[in-house]
DNA sequence: CAGATATCAGGTTGACTGACATTC
DNA sequence: CGAATGTCAGTCCACCTGATATCT
């Protein structure tokens, strides 16, 4: 469903995921990336080299450590994680445009209590 | 998630998908299987060499229409059912652990609110 | 004949694993 | 040396498509 959507726009998921890590944390090595985004680092290759195709990020070797790349997102990529970002909320429009206001807010509130039990681990063991 | 925990007892989604629309809407051939679990009839061949395998399904030729299986559930096979119902159970109740019992039927209700509105067309267009 | 049925072969995506050369 | 980093190759599942032989 988010996959069709970001597949119209000629993004994947994985895509945004990257973008918005960048967005939101700057900068980091592919490794940091890798961590950040739990996407796996022999997957973020290719995704990193669809978004420097596009212009989306830059890829620099980093001159303090010869293994590291750094990872840099551009203008480009912000105003793409913009598009994405709205791509992605017209999705979560969708799906939640049975319930009014107050049903998605407690909606998101059972998701975030659901979420942060999971990030936690007050006992899932 | 899901199919994790199915994977430790050696199943996938889709043994327990037909397993289920067996137990609930009885023998059927693999056209009508097919049509009610939405699992494309090609995929279905497999699942159901599985289950046959596995002694859970009956597959016997129908002999008012040559062209037709007759797919049923064996007594094995319900009590496999039930197996993997309790393996989604199980999975499920780890989801809403953080929940209370007042909050599970609060998230269930929004959920069916949600479905509805995708079965139904009042407007999803 | 057209249509339904079951089967087989293949192709695509997302998520993962292991091997490898380079650098610290 | 061991450990980390980035890259490449290949596996596995879920989902989908098309071709084909058989039968109504």
């Amino acid at each position: 469903m988010a996959g069709d959507a970001l597949g119209e726009v000629g993004a994947r998921k994985d895509h945004f995921v990257v973008l918005a890590a960048l967005g939101e944390f700057g900068p980091a090595s592919q490794a940091a990336l890798s961590g950040r985004t739990r996407i796996c680092k022999s997957d973020l290759v290719a995704v990193l080299n669809d978004l420097a195709d596009g212009g989306w990020v830059r890829r620099a070797p980093d001159p303090a450590d010869k293994r590291r790349n750094v990872i840099t997102i551009t203008d480009s990529g912000e105003r793409r994680l913009a598009e994405l970002d709205r791509v992605l909320d017209g999705v979560n429009e969708r799906i939640v445009a049975a319930l009014g206001h107050d049903e998605r807010t407690q909606l998101f509130a059972l998701f975030a209590r659901i979420n942060a039990h999971f990030d936690n681990p007050p006992g899932p063991a």
